[in-house]
RNA sequence: GGCCCCAUCGACUAGUGGUUAGGUCAUCACCCUUUCAAGGUGGUAGCACGGGUUCGAAUCCCGUUGGGGUCACCA
């Protein structure tokens, strides 16, 4: 296994959406094998019929890629290692369970559901571990079974379940490269069922066999799946095989510190997508669950490349992490901020014409939908908004009339003569020929000043005439970048609208 | 309950025997400011507990407590 290039796998059932610790199994997955220079497979559990959900394969892996997890090896790639589908390599398993019983390390099962729920209900009152009790382990491996009453089971078309047969009395030890060793004693491993009565392996016979034939060097899944790994490690042993170095990560969780699920917040990476986030922001995010640099780095804004080059397993964490949507938040905003312009423009542009398509816009089209006109919207709003979307919806203004006026700024804001200063300031806005911020901002002065007001008084009126709210980007650049006759249509129309009140 | 894993501010974490226990998010205060952000400065806040080992433990060992996972013909 020395100088074997690495080899790993992401290996989900396609019974949904990828749930976002799926995605960081992925990512870790990924990411390590880009570092060490390796592949990256991705291979689909689909051995339990019943959960198989239509369309979870496109979805799963057009998440990943938008992710930019991206497989060298699938079921839409191919590769020399293929079928990356279970249920198409059943022939497989049959051929290695075959030999399994053969060697004696596995046995028919004829027992029925009805008969497993009663035996586990009396171990259970009896204070028992539920275990399967090995009814019908043959006489020749040491159970009570008679070669004769299998064979004429099996003759007879009885359904069965093949079951391996874990030895007494060892223990199975290894090392897992993030938690180092963990041993466990036989006598707690239950005679796993390998292959289901509908000819179906389990994940645990079909996983160990695709990982080897496979030729994975390391697999890096779910903290879930540690107590089942002596299983494995034991069916590596009956067929000879090196297993591969394993490592398991620690769990995500929510905010009250139990495993991440629906219920307590949005799991599903999808969720996430169409709240807005950006795959920069949520694989940066859910790279640093569970994963740092350590030795003092303090950077926490990771490009997809930066992690590929600093990632290793030995610094990911043992304990679980929770997921916490404030980190990722202000990391999109990060994102946000440091986005060339351009990308910001291609993004917002099809959103802004999905907007268009809904609502009417008294502005010139062909500016408002202009890069220029986006450009200028962003240097505005860059560091005002927390979604890339927002440069829309949050900032409608920019290309919608307002549709209400914020009460309680309008409260807060209106003097008796306010209406009448507006009125007389628009015939000032009119005679401005250069219309930007800076000379706006100085004929609102001049405008003022010889009146004793301050300038505070006009400044937030105009505000909210222009944009419905008292928030916002400075006034004087919010003006200019609407144009003249767009600012003087809202404050004629607002004053229309807008009265003081005692 | 058995087995297994885990344990540093509210959250993510740095730390591998000697540190004023550091950083980021969140939070609070102040500065900047026409508003909202952004930014700047500063603050509050943590080694779960009890025993050892050691001159000296967040760091090593044991136990307790707490949390989590797993005990399917699901993955």
């Amino acid at each position: 296994m020395v100088g074997q290039r690495v080899r790993t796998r992401f290996a989900p059932s396609p019974t949904g959406y990828l749930h976002v610790g799926g995605l960081r199994t992925a990512l870790y997955n990924y990411l390590f094998a880009k570092k060490m220079k390796g592949d990256f497979i991705i291979r689909i559990e689909d051995t339990d019929q019943s959960r198989k959900v239509e369309g979870a394969q496109r979805d799963l892996i057009k998440t990943l890629e938008w992710a930019g997890i991206v497989a060298d090896e699938s079921p839409e790639r191919g590769g020399n290692f293929g079928p990356y589908i279970q249920s198409e390599r059943l022939q497989i398993y049959d051929k290695y369970c075959k030999q399994l019983l053969d060697d004696n390390h596995a046995y028919y099962c004829f027992a029925t559901h009805e008969e497993l729920e009663e035996n586990r209900q009396l171990q259970i009152k009896q204070g028992l571990q539920p275990k399967y009790n090995r009814k019908w382990l043959p006489e020749e491996m040491g159970g009570t079974i008679p070669a004769s009453i299998i064979r004429k089971k099996l003759d007879e078309g009885e359904p069965y379940v093949i079951r391996m047969k874990v030895p007494d009395y060892v223990s199975v030890w290894f090392e897992d490269i993030i938690r180092g060793p963990v041993e466990f004693d036989s006598s707690t491993i239950d005679d796993q069922v390998l292959m289901k009565s509908d000819g179906f392996p389990t994940y645990h016979f079909a996983s160990v066999i695709d990982d080897h034939l496979m030729e994975f060097t390391h697999i890096i899944r779910g903290e879930e799946w540690l107590s089942s790994m002596p299983k494995h490690l034991l069916l590596y042993e009956f067929f000879g095989w090196e297993p591969p170095k394993v490592a398991h990560l620690p769990l995500l969780l929510n905010p009250d510190r139990s495993k991440l699920s629906k219920r307590q917040g949005d799991v599903a990476v999808e969720d996430y997508i169409r709240k807005g986030y950006s795959s920069d922001a949520i694989v940066n995010f859910v790279a640093m669950l569970g994963w740092n640099e350590g030795e003092g780095s303090e950077q926490e804004v990771y490009s997809m490349e930066q992690l590929v080059n600093k990632f290793s397993l030995e610094r990911v964490g043992k304990a679980g992490a929770v997921f916490n949507v404030e980190k990722l938040n202000w990391l999109e905003k990060q994102y946000i901020k440091n986005r060339p312009t351009e990308e910001l423009v291609e993004v917002i542009k099809p959103v802004l014409l999905a907007e268009l398509e809904q609502k009417k816009s008294l502005m010139p089209l062909e500016i408002i939908t202009s890069e220029t006109y986006l450009e200028k919207v962003i240097e505005l709003m860059r560091e005002r908004v927390g979604f890339e979307h927002e440069f829309v919806t949050f900032s409608s203004y920019f290309y919608f009339e307002p549709e209400a006026y914020d009460d309680e700024a309008v409260k807060k804001r209106w003097m008796v003569d306010t209406n009448d200063l507006l009125l007389e300031f628009v015939d000032i806005l009119l005679t401005i020929e250069d219309f930007s911020a800076a000379n706006i901002e100085a004929h609102l002065k001049e405008f003022v000043i010889p009146k004793g007001l301050k300038a505070a008084v006009l400044i937030h009126p105009l505000r909210i005439l222009v944009s419905g709210v008292s928030f916002g980007p400075s006034l004087y650049h919010m003006l200019e970048v609407l144009g003249k006759e767009t600012v003087v249509r809202r404050i004629l129309k607002g004053i229309e609208k807008i009265s003081f009140q005692a």
